[in-house]
DNA sequence: CGGTACATTGAGAGATATCAACAGGCGTGG
DNA sequence: CCACGCCTGTTGATATCTCTCAATGTACCG
């Protein structure tokens, strides 16, 4: 299972051999920009849990993620915490409307990213349109989903909830590996009920009752869909 | 109170005098670009309850709200609502990721937006990297907004969120119109509920719980905040 | 093999939803 | 000008879902 959601990505020095370039917003940069853009970024490694970025922090860079999970989440100040999304590669981070970061960014698992400083970036995207245009897409792409996720935390109840996350996560999942019956869950319980706006003992309960009408099956380190038909029917579209 | 909202924005015909310029996509123009813009927009009117559009249309347009206030809407198909947000004079609606709309969008009273044909807009904004960076922002912000909704939405009990959204409907407010402890809620108690995940009976209990307090008075069409600190407090930051 | 962190399960409490009745304001029409 | 009806909002009683608190189980790691 972690051969599987390491194959997502790449280790490779070179944008050239970057599986991920397809996905990010490189994809909207030619050859020679590639070539200038390369020199601009400087590869990371993170290990589980550790943290990319801080909520509040001054935000001085953005991060192309190539491998791992990110969870990103906002704390309250008496310690509830909202995941407000989880990063997969090819996912763009740090773009800020005050400079300071909007949202805390951990690695679920093993995490590689490009770094850019920001301003090398401005610089560099500043006259070209098309990498904005790009980036716009991807600020919309990501609004979208957060409004949709915002019908989850409002309007849904736990069993949707959790039906849904499983039917997205595969989703996501599938448009960088293709179809899979089998979805790894690198994060944990508690993780996932701080997306669902949920406690931890109800996402327990959902999995084992979903387990338990046959819809899935709960293997180690994740899930495997059993019944993806039933489960699209109790996300309730 | 109606006077009160309606001096939000411009009744004006032309963009030289339109008041929420400062606050739209449109400061980022110089007086040439203007009036090139000018000639591509089309002003618009709805009355209470009139849908804008709906959520799946074709998206053939933008919008630049310049008076009233809208609500921003998803359905379940089962007929469940959750509001994504609620659009004040100033701000940008139409951007999509798919060409369809990713919302509903209502008047919630008089409403006058400008309208703009999206190939048009794409046209005119092509080379335009300080407009292009300028909608980039507002998209930012949204998303920032809508995390911050997520928390909300997921985290907060109905106190708090009752006593968030006074505090920060009222920060929207006072960034156009200056400050004032009289908040004028155009939108209906069942809006409030959809957009904060509650139901009607729960908002309503609420607000007559902090009348009894003392940290708000119910007056038509909206509240007095009589107690802003206190409303802070209970909104848990 | 024992410890620790994570996950599951159970019992009970509590917050919010649901169902139902009532009140108040506003416009309409007599 | 008043009476009626409708729509929105409020209040009350009860139900239910999810949370909380507590115990048990399980996998991984030293």
């Amino acid at each position: 299972m972690k051969a599987f959601l390491a194959a997502i990505g790449s280790n490779g020095q070179s944008c050239a051999d970057c599986l991920v370039r397809p996905f990010s917003i490189c994809a909207s940069l030619d050859k020679t920009e590639m070539q200038e853009f390369e020199r601009l970024s400087r590869h990371a490694h993170f290990a589980p849990c550790e943290t990319v970025f801080a909520e509040e922090e001054m935000a001085i860079s953005f991060y192309n993620l190539i491998e791992g999970v990110m969870r990103l989440y906002k704390l309250l100040p008496d310690g509830r915490r909202q995941i407000v999304g989880f990063a997969l590669p090819g996912d763009f981070l740090g773009m800020t409307a005050s400079g300071r970061n909007a949202f805390s960014a951990d690695a679920i698992n093993a995490v590689a990213v490009c770094r850019f400083s920001k301003v090398s970036f401005q610089r560099f995207a500043e006259d070209k349109p098309h990498l904005l245009r790009r980036i716009n897409e991807f600020a919309i792409r990501e609004l979208s989903q957060a409004r949709e996720h915002m019908v989850l935390l409002g309007r849904r109840s736990a069993e949707e909830k959790v039906a849904t996350f499983l039917v997205s996560w595969r989703d996501r999942l599938a448009r960088q590996n293709g179809a899979s019956a089998t979805l790894p869950l690198p994060m944990s319980r508690q993780d996932i009920a701080d997306y669902l706006g949920l406690t931890i003992e109800t996402v327990s309960r959902t999995f084992t009752k979903l387990e338990r009408v046959g819809v899935i099956e709960i293997i180690s380190g994740g899930v495997r869909l059993l019944d993806p038909a039933r489960a699209e029917a109790l996300a309730a579209a």
